[in-house]
DNA sequence: AACAAAATGTTATGATATAACGTTTAAAGA
DNA sequence: TCTTTAAACGTTATATCATAACATTTTGTT
């Protein structure tokens, strides 16, 4: 008789699950397009960009899931929803994202803002480099 | 005699130098398509996105020209090149960006990726809001 | 002059993202 | 429960951003 999800998760809808899922299982970001080519996106009946990117920007909304600007693309946020700004530590030889999480830098980040008579809404931070693992391996 | 450009400028080629002009005069970030369809720009022979693209490429290799991710879109650097991490500003309201030096975020930010492992080549900060003149003004 | 490197012109195409409009589904109030 | 309203969805078309491929020209160097 219990609702199925009482308030783990707004009880998201079937794409919106779908897509969420699919960025889970994923170990780099993927564009929309990249989704739109999954399988069990296919199955699950999408097929066009615009129902990707429905899906997107409500996950996005619900902090669920981060945009990569500099890639246009898409990652799971592993951290659950949060106020405080992240960044992202981006390979360029794999990939693979890590997420970090800035409460101290956004203060200082948002204090240069202010010194300029800025009022801030939003903080991305995106670092390109090599990971523990790519930096090890020789230089391609 | 003289050559044309002792050592002011590393002697950019024409059409270098249009889009560098072209985004000194602009008030906002350009795209690159914006630029394309610029008089000067026109008048100046350019008339194919790639052109434009290249023209950007190279100002940027030279650290004349930024490019902001979340706008896909080019403003002038207004710093002369430099060497530490730069971070935009960007107005919701009237779409003017600001340019911030973070000399000292950037080690803040490159430590906590190195706390990770990670090896940072290169950061970007890019944060929304309000500017000075918009934040005065009423919500619209 | 001869060569090499960089920049350019041109055409085509790939990749990312949204508009417009009608329909369906889900949530909230009477 | 029924009605109303808002959100999500499907579909088609199109807008926007960016690069590939290849031939040619310009520029700098020996």
């Amino acid at each position: 008789m219990a609702k199925p999800d009482p308030d783990t998760q707004p009880s998201l809808t079937r794409n919106q699950k779908a897509v969420v899922t699919a960025l889970k299982g994923a170990d780099t970001p993927l564009t929309a397009y990249d989704i739109l080519g999954l399988a069990p996106i296919r199955r699950a009946g999408m097929k066009a960009p615009l129902t990707i990117y429905r899906a997107l920007d409500k996950l996005i909304d619900l902090g669920l899931v981060h945009r990569i600007e500099s890639l246009n693309a898409f990652v799971h946020c592993g951290h659950g929803p949060h106020d405080h700004a992240t960044g992202f530590l981006i390979c360029t030889d794999c990939g693979r994202t890590l997420e970090v999480h800035l409460e101290s830098c956004e203060r200082h980040l948002a204090g240069r803002a202010r010194d300029q008579g800025f009022a801030v809404d939003d903080v991305r931070v995106e670092m390109t480099g090599r990971c523990p693992g790519c930096a090890q391996a020789p230089a391609p």
